[in-house]
DNA sequence: ACCCGATGTGTACAGACGTACTCATTTGTG
DNA sequence: CACAAATGAGTACGTCTGTACACATCGGGT
């Protein structure tokens, strides 16, 4: 190990290098990604960035705030990808079809972002301090559904969105695209004809 | 420290004490609830239950042996508190309200579930041994359901109060009550009329 | 030309961790 | 009554952890 780290004397003194910053945060989400926020040390995200340990240190004060960061990152880059999906979206039939879309490629289309979302999610049931981050997140995804439909219902869908990409996740039975679209449907009526359904009560017989 | 425990030369020997395992996977989840998963360790639980070190190896095989059992049983008491709100709703209206009271508790009533569900979510995204905690779970939640609700209601509103319960746990917004009653009625149509809104096209307008 | 502060690195330390292993104690059996 | 197996406790060991801190290196001011 350390063979092409920290060879002694070399690259050392004033650079002033943000860049660098920048890749302890990318690897420490790959870190996490790969072993959880419970087997991320120091020592695995330098060594993933490809950084000497005392970097670790040196740019962020601790533990915490490097996962705060990593995870600010992470949710920034997220739901901005959510933002220009519906953004581009040009009516409500398209914006449905990007909702589904979102659901059946989980999330963003990969398990990483799922992993990364469960652990943020578990450090913010715990730590009010992480749930600024998904605070944020969730009002950026309302924000982006509210483009298309009222805020209720953007409401609603991003909380089936949430639901049905965990349990497609974590079952095995809830994979059936055709279900997820009907799903988006009863949920996301049209804005003029959403009174007209939703509030009235249900006929009994 | 080690006061009360483990004086030597007291309490030695076969008891064959089956209590005593029990007594450590209940502390093993007091403990994820508190600490997390990350922060969980031999020596916590142990003093948490009451007893030494030792007992940790003696009665599980190692770490993930023990975390195993605990989710086990925190996902069998929870989805059995889960069948039996269902099974104690007469009809439709009732079972709607038992739903909605189940999102709007935060699962069963505290934020001890919340986190410890959390927890399993996140070592079930990552290890596919945990999974089938969660599809069994997953399962029993839908079959509850369906004693009221026709199978692909029940999945959908599976997925809502996943969705909304973590909604309204990780962010202050989502926290109207009304509007959850609202959201469950868009999902859970009574049978006979479920088809007749559903699958149908959405007008345009 | 020289030096000083800024910037980044290497290392050492104290503690916590999981687990293996030895040994004490009790109980069922002969 | 004695013995052996079952059961559980205590401890020690090697590893890994976060973090502090001394120090090397370089750019810019004089």
């Amino acid at each position: 190990m350390a063979s092409d780290v920290a060879v002694p004397g070399t690259r050392r003194g004033r650079r002033n290098d943000p860049e660098r910053r920048d890749r302890i945060i990318d690897a420490c989400l790959d870190v996490i990604a790969e072993a959880g926020v419970a087997g991320t040390s120091h020592r695995k995200v330098a060594e993933a960035a490809g950084v000497p340990l005392g970097s670790m240190t040196y740019y962020f004060a601790g533990m915490d705030d490097l996962l705060h960061e990593a995870f600010t990152r992470f949710a920034v880059t997220g739901s901005e990808q959510f933002v220009r999906r519906m953004s581009d979206a040009a009516d409500h039939d398209s914006a449905r079809a990007a909702v589904v879309a979102i659901i059946t490629e989980d999330v963003f289309g990969s398990a990483r972002d799922l992993v990364l979302t469960h652990e943020l999610y578990t450090l913010a049931a715990r730590r009010a301090e992480y749930r600024t981050i998904t605070s944020a997140w969730m009002a950026r995804s309302r924000a982006a559904l509210e483009l298309h439909f009222d805020p209720e219902t953007a409401r609603q869908l991003d909380a089936l969105i949430e639901g049905l990409t965990i349990h497609r996740a974590l079952d095995a039975e809830t994979r059936d695209a055709a279900e997820v679209v009907r799903a988006v449907e009863r949920i996301a009526v049209p804005v003029r004809t959403a009174a007209l359904i939703a509030p009235t009560p249900l006929p009994e017989g």
